[in-house]
DNA sequence: GTAACCGGTTACCTTTTGTTAACCGATGAT
DNA sequence: ATCATCGGTTAACAAAAGGTAACCGGTTAC
């Protein structure tokens, strides 16, 4: 007699929820990389332009972090026939839905800022 | 002539937002420990049954991370009076200011889990 | 007295994360 | 010919995060 109306998680469904999201996007560069790709959505976004921009990432790092992404379909790695050959990284269309997740991280952590600068 | 009007954070602004929240926030645990006060808000999470339901923690870990969001007035410790001594960790009006970063988490976590279903 | 529960701490170890520096082949600029 | 730039990879290493197990004092139940 289940219903077909979509339930409300449970708490425990929500913590798993929670693991789920952090296994994809934790740590410490995914998110940033995430927002800095959709805050520059119609750009060209190269290797060393993404490298210079993520502040602090090394090319090891950033080559990993992208590779992760790409894996779960949320950054595309497109090499483009210019000379020097460079790579386009972009964010999917699927990739935007972690855009909500950046959002209230930026929002978290500026009011955060202002609260302890008093 | 600066404007008393709140600025739009820049780009660079954002992603050093993300990084100060994932400072504080960032871990495997923090965020499931914040979601699980907040949604048992008006009980009495003792230690072991913050341990027995957020699924897989050690002791060792959630004493740590408790003091770590201690220190960031996200959380507090209040020994009880009762025998055996139980002390039972709250969530801080502040704490509740994490509450649409985990929001945002569970729903894409329950989304990603639907999606890569099929 | 013995065992179990509470709320941890400690030491030891492994895994993950991250850094640095060197190096690769290709192209383009001088 | 030489050097710089792009887009990385690799090796060696260090630091941070996390897991496991033993142990602690105190209390309560048997």
């Amino acid at each position: 007699m289940k219903d077909i109306i979509k339930q409300e998680p449970t708490c425990e469904q929500e913590l798993i929820a929670i693991k789920d999201s952090l296994e994809i996007l934790g740590g410490k560069w995914k998110l940033r990389i995430m927002r800095h790709l959709n805050n520059h959505v119609a750009e060209n976004n190269t290797f060393k332009k993404i490298q210079r921009e993520v502040e602090g990432i090394s090319a090891k790092m950033l080559s990993k972090e992208l590779q992760d992404l790409e894996t779960n379909l949320l950054v595309t790695r497109t090499v483009m026939n210019t000379r020097p050959v460079t790579v386009s990284y972009a964010i999917t269309e699927y990739g935007t839905s972690v855009f909500p997740v950046t959002e209230t991280l930026v929002q978290w952590g500026l009011n955060h800022r202002e609260k302890i600068k008093v």
